[in-house]
This record gives C-alpha cells, sequence and structure tokens, in this order.
DNA sequence: CTCCTTCATTTACAGTTGTAATCGATTAAT
DNA sequence: ATTAATCGATTACAACTGTAAATGAAGGAG
C-alpha cells in the first residue's frame, strides 16, 4: 500500500482539497465557484491555495489544452487520518475518551457508521486499562489533576 | 456558564498548556524544565511561548515576589472542544463516523471511557440517518464518490 | 488580424508560528 | 558592595498562511 506522506494540509486547503476529492476531476473555474458560493473568496484567492497545492504535489495538474485538471494527489483518507492524529497528538491522552463521546454526541451519524463504531467500540472493551496515565509531563507523573490521583 | 471564548491554540502553545492545566500552576522555571526534557526547547523558547499566551490571556500570571506563578487562563475541556470542533469544520460531514471509529481503535481507553463512550453511542442509536449528506459543497450534492450516490 | 477574456504565474503584504538570542532589572552569593 | 545567576521583556527572523492584485500568455470573438 502506498505511504501515507505526513501531509500538513491548512484550513484554506482543506477547503480546496474538499471540492476536488467530492468532483474527483475539476477544472479551476469549477473550484473557484464553489468556493466563491461557500467562503466568499476572491478568485484570485482560490488561485493562490490551487498554486500552492499543486506545488505541495497535494493537488496534481493534468495539462487539457491549454489548461488543467485538477485532481486530488492525496488520499482523504489519509489527510483526514493525519488531521486525528495531529488532534490526539496535541491533547493529553487522558482526554481521549470524552473527547471521543463528545464527538458521537455531536455529530450526524448513520446506520452503516453506529455499526462502525459499535464494532470499533466492542474490540476495544477487552482491552480497556483502569486508568490511562497522563501524557503531558514526561517521567514520574506530576498530576495536580483531581482525576489523575491514581496515575502514576 | 462561562462562555467558552474561541481561542486558537497552535502546537506549541498546547504543549505549554498542558503543563499548566497538569500542575495548576507553575513557574516558568518548572514549563521550562518540563519543556527541555520532552520537547527539546530552549529555555528562551519556551519563554517566548510563555509570554505569547499570556498576552492573549490564555495564561494567568500571578506576581509572586519578583517572578509569576502561571495558571491557566482557559479550560482543558473548553480547549479540546475548540480543537475537535475545528478538525470537524475541516474534514468531509460524511467522513465523521469512520473518523471516530478509527480513533477508538486507535485511543487508549479506560473501561470509564468505554462506558461513557457506549453511553454516547446508545443515544444516537435513536436518531441515527440513513445517509449522511456531505457538506463540502453547497446547494445541490455534486458528488462522484461511490459512497456518495445517496447524497442528493 | 486585433481585442477581449481566461487561465496560470508572479508579486504583495501583513499576521502567525517556531525558534531563539539579547537586554535590562533584580536577587542571591561572595 | 561587586559579581553572578534569574527571570521577564524586547528584538530577530525565516517560513507559513490568508488574502488578493497584477501580469503574461494564449485562445476565442469579431
Amino acid at each position: 500500500m502506498a505511504v501515507e506522506e505526513k501531509v500538513e494540509i491548512t484550513d484554506a486547503e482543506w477547503e480546496i482539497m474538499r471540492v476536488v476529492w467530492t468532483l474527483e476531476q475539476a477544472t479551476s473555474k469549477e473550484i473557484i465557484e464553489v468556493l466563491q458560493e461557500k467562503k466568499d473568496w476572491k478568485p484570485a484567492t482560490t488561485k493562490t491555495f490551487i498554486g500552492r497545492l499543486v506545488k505541495k504535489g497535494m493537488l496534481l495538474a493534468a495539462p487539457q489544452g491549454n489548461k488543467f485538471i485538477y485532481s486530488a494527489g492525496i488520499s482523504e483518507e489519509g489527510s483526514v487520518k493525519s488531521a486525528t492524529d495531529r488532534l490526539f497528538g496535541q491533547i493529553c491522552s487522558r482526554a481521549a475518551g470524552k473527547t471521543i463521546a463528545d464527538m458521537i454526541s455531536k455529530a450526524l451519524l448513520s446506520h452503516e457508521d453506529i455499526q462502525l463504531l459499535q464494532a470499533a467500540l466492542d474490540a476495544k472493551k477487552s482491552e480497556a486499562v483502569d486508568t490511562v496515565p497522563c501524557n503531558c509531563i514526561p517521567g514520574q507523573c506530576k498530576c495536580k489533576k483531581e482525576h489523575n490521583i491514581n496515575c502514576h
């Protein structure tokens, strides 16, 4: 399988990529139109982001006459994974559970999603621990947090 | 309840905040020591971030003699929520379910976490939809994605 | 063949971020 | 008292981001 590159996608770039992932193939005009409506970006702004993404290899530009047809150079799948990895790198490992629970509460989910979630959760039940260690400070835990009294 | 400010916390700032959230009270020396070990940051680097966080009100500096005792000016809870909101603002709404499932698979969870997750999931079961609409492009759905054939 | 339109490319520019040295004031040590 | 160690504040600086105008090249309209 293709090694998923560790790409850093900015907020603005996500918007472009999402359009391209959705349309699979798109001209700059199409992308510009979508984002003019969705984000109220000037055409020049969208062009800048397209250019930067092409330079970084996140967008592929296939010459079509004198124009280009753009397509994704990175997978949505992998990009989403990178983004979640980043989030979980930021927050305290102890906060993961509650954070995921909040996400579930907030998200709009399909029946299929629910099944996926249930399966993932069931798989976890066997390997649950008593206390998740805090990873905010290396070495001996110095947590003062109430919920962390067992954290050492 | 306190209105949770819409704060933007950078990667580096997360590190500082996590130390302070963990210790609850900390001198610059303590913060510097932790991050020197954990991130190999020079003391000056950590000082810069502390200064920026104080200026933004994310860290509170209580004068203690000629030094300061730092404490958090924003809640960990709210900050984590902001970060997850941002993530879900970036990705396609259709990707949420799978993304959360991946998180569950990857996370280290406690028994308590599992219960939270199960409760959140159960609560969702009643309101699951057949198809989550894609929100990448406004207006009529133009999704070319295979999984999106029902998306309109 | 000439002008307008359309793209892509180049340039602009301020604000943010990561990374850090230096400076200035103050305290602790000699 | 003089010196050394701290600590906060100021300054530095390049890369990245968001936002966009200007420019150049090439095709389409007339």
